[in-house]
DNA sequence: CCAGTTTACTTGCTTGCGCAACAAAGCACT
DNA sequence: AGTGCTTTGTTGCGCAAGCAAGTAAACTGG
């Protein structure tokens, strides 16, 4: 009795071994790079640009805690702490809110907007240097869906 | 006078834009969830399994601890920390270099490679089910020489 | 309207990692 | 051989982030 075929046999082809190592070497030498680009050259962490980048383009420029933490991919441990952080530097106000006394809205203050304008610049320059400028020749679009099936995670389990 | 035009004028188009946004989203979530699945289903960190490939793949199954630290993309020290890590469990062994006494070669043990391939599997399956079942209709050989070229990293000043 | 449960966030504790300071071995030039 | 300089790795310290436990507000069923 012939059993389901796996998705695939074997190994990985040459070409799927090959994009998989250099796909997992972007990932952990982009982020490096890219936050190192925007400390030197606007003093903000790239964890801290997102959050702001975020709150920016809310509605009302305020979001939250854990749907910020869910856009940005954060826990919401580590979302408090980071609002903390830009709180005690001006760049966020924490207010209650109104129809849900738990909660809270992480507001972005016109420090923090300018901060973000500030940095913005710096941003787009890392990203074209570091990524944009050496994707030429490839499909933007096509990879932008194929990225975003990948951050997508049905199937939670392995 | 005229000045230098620079590589693109304005902002990002609206594909550069999705795409950046994808591949930021991509490489903060895809760690995690491949960590995960490592963790879940090999009792393995993804920073452990890769060490313990590259020293599968070295010569002798040995390597520096600098180009270990290297190839892994980790610090000196965080690969010193993990190596003690590794060692601890008996997975890896460290030896005096003998050409030079100032280094070190981590060595695979026999029982570090049998848990290499123990969780050779689990690393397989996360893979395909989060990464490469994902990019079909995607020339993967493209893909890779351009993930590369972001890897390569020329010219580290902003 | 008052328990018991669920939701939203915060805080204590731990982990992994990077930087700077250090020790130890090699090298270079006299 | 001897004195400095470089290279290789390890350790002290700090930081960011996650998990688990705690608190407070909101729902839910009697």
């Amino acid at each position: 009795m012939s059993r389901v075929t796996p998705d695939q046999p074997g190994p990985l082809s040459a070409a799927e071994e090959a994009a998989i190592r250099a796909l997992a070497r972007v990932m952990s030498v982009l982020p490096k790079l890219m936050d190192a680009d925007m400390r030197r050259g606007a003093g903000i962490s790239l964890t801290d640009y997102g959050i702001l980048m975020h709150l920016s383009e809310a509605p009302g420029r305020h979001m939250r805690m854990s749907d910020l933490a869910a856009a940005c991919d954060l826990s919401l441990s580590g979302m408090s702490r980071a609002v903390a952080r830009l709180e005690s530097d001006g760049l966020v106000l924490r207010v209650r809110c109104g129809e849900d006394a738990r909660g809270w809205n992480a507001v972005l203050t016109d420090t923090g907007f300018a901060r973000l304008e500030d940095a913005y610049p710096t941003n787009l320059v890392s990203t074209r240097r570091r990524v944009l400028d050496r994707f030429e020749g490839i499909d933007l679009a096509a990879l932008a869906t194929a990225f975003d099936r990948v951050a997508a995670d049905p199937d939670s389990d392995l």
